[in-house]
DNA sequence: CGGGATCCGGCTTGATACTG
DNA sequence: CAGTATCAAGCCGGATCCCG
């Protein structure tokens, strides 16, 4: 991993947006990238430009409806980018911008370690369940 | 891209997990990781480990209910780890269990990177908001 | 095709109260 | 302190209809 200004330093600098206040304008934003459906979206475009129902084909399970939603929400946030042609029939493309691709690395790299670690999710809800059923 | 590091034998046959399928169990946890508290909650747990109370003021404006159920689907798929002593008044401690620390990581990678770029969010909401107040 | 508008059921959430 | 039980409200998300 490359690393940027950041002196590595003591603890955290003081940043002026703190996800775990609860007014933090960046909790927000945490909310639409991780919310059911925003994380699945910018995943799949990480893969490159998209139009509306091949995200729905790629993101299985989500309605037109959210799929729509979601990327206002992401496009708003300035981390996807909309690309209408006023042809017909019409035709958009979304994608995602520089800081989009960079949050859905970070994302990728979540959902990849979980999708690893599922063995051991699953051992650990087998454990679980059992120690429950047995008591 | 980067090269896929496979401990398996077999040859480069696609991950069993797919979190862009319906019904995948990997989705779920991801949910849980990413949820509303879920990854607040880890965010809070990676500094150390805390007890319940102090964890709902780490994390500001969880409610009791919420908290509790996270920390049970954390629990339960091998994230946290939970230690409870049968004194009066009882005491129990949370901490994230190795697979949670790696899973945190990841989460708190997203989230500073979040942070860090919320001048820009900000910013692009802006942009957005004017583009259609005018129209 | 790419959505917006509307309706509506139900799951999630959050107070509140109660227990060990 | 560390939760569980209960209940009302509200938002989420799906289905449907409609438009450019």
């Amino acid at each position: 991993m490359e690393t940027p200004v950041r002196t590595e330093a003591t603890a955290d600098a003081e940043l002026p947006f703190d996800v775990f206040a609860r007014a933090c304008p960046s909790r927000e934003t945490l909310e639409h990238v991780t919310g059911r459906w925003g994380g699945l979206t910018m995943g799949a475009l990480h893969e490159g430009p998209c139009r509306f129902n091949e995200l729905r084909r790629r993101v299985d399970g989500v309605s037109e409806k959210m799929l729509s939603q979601t990327l206002q929400a992401l496009e708003r946030d300035g981390l996807v980018h909309r690309e209408a042609q006023a042809t017909n029939p019409p035709r958009v493309d979304y994608e995602l911008t520089p800081l989009g691709h960079e949050v859905a690395a970070r994302l990728l790299a979540l959902i990849h370690f979980l999708e690893e670690g599922m063995p051991q999710v699953l051992a650990a809800r087998t454990t679980y369940d059992e120690a429950r059923g047995a008591r």
